[in-house]
DNA sequence: TTCATCAAGTTGTCTTGACAACTTGACCGT
DNA sequence: ACGGTCAAGTTGTCAAGACAACTTGATGAA
């Protein structure tokens, strides 16, 4: 069993490759142990430091950990953020300690503007939360009003249909009041104040394909999130700019 | 010139710590080369993958950076995320195109409960912004009503003063309306919506240090931030678990 | 049954050596 | 003066070898 020892990609880089496929083809589970180096090395023909560069690349991108002594094992993949949903993943949303659940109100219609326009509505106990309306680009996102909204997250939906994943996504806060449409949907009294988020994705290429507007009641629930500062002498660094900041202050 | 090599401390590390000390003491300044890695072979008598796993060391810390063919370059650091201010430092707030200003409404005062109450007020043209509370819990911060809140930035202060750094900060979202307080400081009217934002500081072995309630109006200003996916086969891989989510709904 | 010891296995550190791929500056020709 | 070529220098990749430090499981003794 060789690699390719003529191929412009380094032998590190194609083991790696390797590995990493046979994690995600479930040959090696999570928390399981890799062969050796020593293994690897024989198996491959080739040295073990050049098997300790390619494990290293793959311990640096989180997939393996290795425990000295004991060998090299499969980490938990750590789930991307979902920039689409409030909880994480539509799925933790629907099975928290909650009792929550995110409705769809309107599916996918094409308005003037060029977007399509999705209302979807979460619930907690029955209460009405929050209100989302989601405006997707119609050229990105053509045929989006034939899928289904409910099978998958729209996260999971927008990759795997559409091939994107957003490298960025501002978030906007600012307060507003309820008028008529916002105290029928959200079951509140007009004039109640209520938090907004607007939410703009951001794509290799495509800086304003899809936005929204979240409208949020603050009086029974709060919305919170946690920072974490990287300080300059931690393990991993950040990419350059690529800390979210608590909050900038802009006009309007 | 050599490196102990009886200390427990790996050769690459005292190495690393090296250059690290000589980095920070201006002997390689920004974009200058540090030696190569065959003089600093030479130098330390020691080989040269042991330098490179010094270099590696700090060029996954992003001090350092390697041009192939050229040498290793020092790489400008990226500055720590200041969750306790607004817009990252507070000398960023006042050089500002924003012509923004932070005033301090009230110098560190003991409450009953056992805290210090600094309040401070931002200003974009001479138009409030925002008041901000924070509370110092004065067993971690004793004497902090004689020192000077001006100087130097709060995270400054904190750090370089009482030697703590946060490892994260909950930030929670809300709304309120404005009382005559708040009317009176923000300088507007009363029953105005405003968002709150409350700002929690977790430090090692004390979650309840420090938090901080921040009062801003949204109707001439908005406040943002970006949030930045690591997808699963980036570069850097993040630690467990400390990406900002964009938003978690929690009762009150 | 429990605990201590030891051997085998594994990762961590370090060495010397070599070639590949790239950069940069000097030199030469037009 | 400008452009091309080449040599020297530098990082990137890879190898074989060795010892240190740790883990784990098996075995033996109490």
């Amino acid at each position: 069993m060789r690699l390719n020892a003529s191929s412009p990609i380094p032998l590190y880089r194609q083991l790696a490759d390797r590995l990493r496929s046979e994690i995600d083809a479930g040959v090696y589970t999570i928390d399981s142990k890799i062969p050796s180096e020593n293994d690897l090395a024989d198996q491959f023909r080739i040295g073990r430091p050049t098997v300790r560069q390619a494990t290293d690349l793959l311990v640096r991108q989180g997939q393996l950990e290795r425990r000295r002594g004991s060998g090299t094992f499969v980490k938990k993949a750590e789930p991307a953020i979902d920039v689409l949903s409030l909880a994480g993943t539509s799925a933790a949303f629907s099975n928290s300690e909650l009792n929550a659940q995110l409705e769809l109100l309107s599916g996918a219609t094409l308005e003037s503007n060029g977007h399509y326009c999705v209302k979807r509505r979460a619930l907690v106990d029955d209460i009405p939360v929050l209100l989302e309306t989601l405006h997707f680009h119609a050229e990105l996102f053509p045929g989006l009003d034939q899928q289904s909204l409910t099978d998958r997250s729209l996260s999971a939906l927008v990759k795997e249909v559409y091939f994107l994943e957003p490298i960025s996504a501002d978030q906007t806060f600012s307060v507003l009041m309820a008028d008529a449409h916002y105290a029928n949907v959200l079951d509140l009294p007009e004039q109640t104040p209520l938090l907004h988020v607007h939410r703009r994705l951001h794509f290799h290429d495509n800086p304003d394909a899809l936005h929204a507007d979240i409208v949020c009641r603050t009086d029974r629930f709060e919305f919170s999130q946690t920072l974490y500062p990287t300080h300059a002498n931690s393990h991993a660094s950040s990419k350059a700019g690529q800390q979210t900041q608590p909050l900038q202050l802009k006009p309007l």
